[in-house]
DNA sequence: GCGGATCAATACGGCTCCGTAACGGTTTTG
DNA sequence: CAAAACCGTTACGGAGCCGTATTGATCCGC
């Protein structure tokens, strides 16, 4: 089933939720950051560093970088590949599920109150 | 008229427009600018550098700072107020509202391909 | 008018992220 | 096995944004 709306919808949507983010002030992950981190979650695994910077149109080191930075706030974490030491590969935490979840709860009921 | 959908839907949506925004590597704001463009664009007007740092709970800087980067890309404008001078008040331009109905184009389309 | 209040802008030091290039560790190839 | 290829990380110089504090201009109360 798809979600139709206005285009003033969704810019009220992205408004409201980008405002809430400004205003609430705590984890503040930049665009590229959110994008990494929706895509080990929403996407299916394995994800390697490679592999998210081919996905993510970036070079690798950016990903580096942000797996450090998102791994300081336990929003993923980071495992060799057994089967080829030369991978490392992007697991989930508690905590990113948790972020995300709440995310996702705000999109929702800001989704709830918009006004055709 | 309310839009009403699912946990991984709202997800999914912010997953694609972010990542849309991040593979194409055109223009890139920052959360609070972001939230600072919508607000100029949505919010009834006059917008000054106070009442936007009031409405974002941010200091006055930064919005100056991000006036200044986005005046750069000409996605908004700024003039002084005639009534009052010491007031600089915060216009919209055609660039900026080309940004963002693209924005909204994307949004819309990526929700129209939603699954339930 | 003059002093204080108010507005936006700027100065400053610090932090983060960027892109390019080089690096060690691992695996594959011939 | 040695050489080449591959993977992720780190080094480096540069650019952007942050928060606090200050400045310069303008308005208001007495």
């Amino acid at each position: 089933m798809s979600v139709e709306f206005s285009h003033s919808q969704a810019l009220r949507l992205l408004h409201d939720v980008s405002l809430a983010q400004v205003r609430e002030g705590g984890v503040d992950l930049s665009n590229r950051q959110l994008a990494i981190l929706l895509t080990i979650y929403m996407d299916l695994p394995p994800h390697t560093v490679r592999g998210l910077a081919a996905k993510l149109n970036v070079t690798k080191p950016v990903i580096t970088r942000a797996l450090d930075a998102m791994g300081e706030m336990d929003l993923v974490a980071r495992r060799r590949d057994p089967a080829d030491r030369r991978n490392v590969i992007v697991q989930r935490t508690v905590q990113g599920a948790l972020y995300l979840e709440k995310l996702g709860d705000l999109v929702i009921a800001n989704a709830r109150t918009l006004q055709a």
